[in-house]
RNA sequence: AGGCUCGUAGCUCAACCUGGUAGAGCAACGGACUCUUAAUCCGUGAGCUGAGGGUUCGAAUCCCUCCGGGCCUACCA
């Protein structure tokens, strides 16, 4: 379907008509393929190197044959420079109407391309008498796709960018545009890329085995979150999209495998902030045989490791702050993290109690009376300490009530041995040693049903929340082990200094354009 | 969902407070120019000012409603 042309810009409709003359000229406006056989960095690098510069003239043996986008173009009558932008970088060429002939060069090449069309070149390097390492075209010089609206132009120098595209809503919705016209957009994806490569490559290494679970769930579980409902036809039967992956990983430690991992994604029907997408990716991890001290460890050894590949050092700029993810981090547990900040102990206090000490001592507005003890603690936690630990924080042992998955502590009353790791007053990691006693994990979903179906009043039938399979798993015998889940996306905007989730994801959710 | 704020040419912005024919740069078009690089120089065209309503002799500007974006709050294991 294409916009009547009436509707059309007079950019675009010229640029139809260049694409019309240039079918009429035999020059194919969408041809099928280009050898390359350099990328503008390489080109830039090798021949930024002193010993690599040709002597004066003697330019014939380096040829190249290169292609990307013209995002600058500046005509001088019988010849041009123009940008080209690849993948790697930007790269200037050098074309000539003597090396091209006056035919091309005058009535295709300065009237039919533009800025934003997609082209190859076949040249030499040669460096300008302004000293720019250059491609001047002269073995072949093609149209390779020709774009029919107009690019954004922006300017740039050293120092300054001018005519920058700017505007969110822009960007967001044609992320395409705004890849092709900001390099360090880019540059964040690649970055996103390489964090998840980089993670994955880490848990291989390990002895991890990456698998796939269901997104499409009967019974949703593993966090707690407003699910995504859908529907099969063939089967007639009601499908919720995952909110975790946590039950069908800890399935597989019952099948045998001593380490899983899943990266993928979750969807939460829930708000849209610069915190939350519906859709995110998260990375699940399972360990046999471990617990979640020996989880911590691994935290900080896959974290750092993939901060130093990315940045070649451990500490990250963000939010004003350096953080260092090298080292190893402060390990402090849930209650002793609110006495630290509030001087007040609530380890063992009932929800009147913590009622009380949030709603008169602390002032908090956001809790009511009748919220369970799991929140009003999450309350508490995430009005007062979340906000003050900036630096990696292991924050330990929280309260059962909030951990409905997670193995009773040991040896403190009343706790699970879990840890959230907090960076920039954010939650990054959640992890425990997992619950693997089939009837505590019974009296758990029975409790959080309840609660689940007290606060929302929906005719919802708590027993349906209950996903009976994972139980009927767990009581084969699930080993002993450790469990770790990392937002992707919240860490890439602490790895790449974003502050919106939106800059991190590709295509972020939106309302629907008019 | 609530509060604040923004929406003007293909892009980046001005004019809005204090109502009076909507302006600039880039991009485009015509011309000059064979080492330019925010190329330069001369000239030209381009807008339902997000949409709808109101106030007014007159609305981009003031008011209301709606649509879309951003930030904050709420929701959020």
């Amino acid at each position: 379907m294409s916009p009547a042309s009436s509707e059309l810009s007079e950019q675009e409709q010229r640029r139809r008509e260049e694409r019309e003359a240039l079918e009429q000229r035999g020059v194919a406006p969408y041809p099928y393929a280009w050898d390359v056989d350099a990328h503008a960095d390489e080109i830039l690098d090798t021949f930024d190197d002193d010993l690599h510069q040709p002597a004066d003239g003697d330019v014939g043996e380096y040829k190249v044959s290169i292609a990307g986008r013209i995002t600058g173009l500046r005509v001088m009558g019988g010849s041009a420079f123009f940008d080209l932008q690849d993948e790697t970088g930007t790269i200037q060429v050098y074309v000539r109407s003597q090396d091209l002939g006056e035919d091309f060069y005058d009535e295709v090449f300065t009237e039919l391309f533009d800025i934003g069309d997609i082209v190859g070149v076949e040249g030499f390097v040669f460096r300008t008498g302004m000293g720019e390492v250059t491609v001047r075209a002269a073995a072949d010089f093609q149209l390779l796709a020709k774009a029919l609206r107009p690019l954004p132009v922006v300017k740039e120098t050293d120092e300054e960018t001018y005519y920058e595209v700017t505007d969110k809503e822009f960007r967001y919705r044609q992320r395409y545009v705004d890849l092709a016209v900001n390099e360090d957009v880019r540059e964040v994806f690649r970055q996103r890329s390489e964090l998840i490569s980089t993670m994955r490559r880490f848990l291989d290494d390990r002895g991890c085995l990456e698998v796939e679970t269901p997104v499409l769930q009967p019974v949703y579980g593993g966090a707690s979150a407003s699910p995504f409902k859908t529907h099969h036809n063939a089967l007639d039967m009601p499908l919720y999209l995952r909110i975790a992956d946590e039950l069908y990983l800890k399935r597989l430690l019952v099948g045998g495998f001593e380490g899983v991992y899943e990266i993928g994604k979750d969807f939460r029907n829930e708000g849209l902030s610069r915190f939350h997408n519906p859709e995110f990716t998260m990375m699940e991890c399972y360990v046999a045989y471990k617990d979640y001290r020996w989880m911590m460890d691994l935290t900080e050894e896959l974290l750092r490791t993939v901060a130093t590949t990315l940045h070649d050092t451990s500490t990250v700029e963000f939010e004003g702050h350096k953080i260092d993810l090298g080292g190893n981090w402060a390990r402090v547990p849930f209650f002793e993290a609110i006495q630290k900040e509030t001087g007040i102990d609530l380890y063992g206090a009932d929800a009147d109690r913590v009622y009380d000490v949030a709603a008169n001592e602390l002032g908090l507005e956001e809790v009511d009376a009748d919220m369970g003890l799991g929140d009003l603690l999450d309350e508490v936690f995430s009005e007062t300490v979340e906000p003050e630990l900036v630096q990696p924080t292991f924050v330990t042992d929280y309260p059962v009530a909030l951990s409905p998955l997670a193995k009773k502590h040991r040896e403190k009353e009343g706790l699970v041995e879990r840890f959230e790791l907090v960076v920039a007053g954010r939650e990054v990691a959640n992890a425990f040693s997992e619950l693997n006693d089939p009837q505590d994990q019974r009296e758990r979903f029975v409790a959080q049903a309840r609660q689940r179906a007290a606060e929302v009043d929906e005719d919802v039938d708590p027993e349906s929340l209950i996903d009976e399979d994972y139980l009927r798993a767990l009581e084969y015998g699930m080993p002993p082990a450790a469990g770790l889940g990392i937002g992707i996306d919240r860490l890439a905007m602490i790895l790449t200094g974003q502050e919106s989730i939106r800059d991190v994801i590709l295509f972020p959710l939106l309302r629907p354009e008019q």
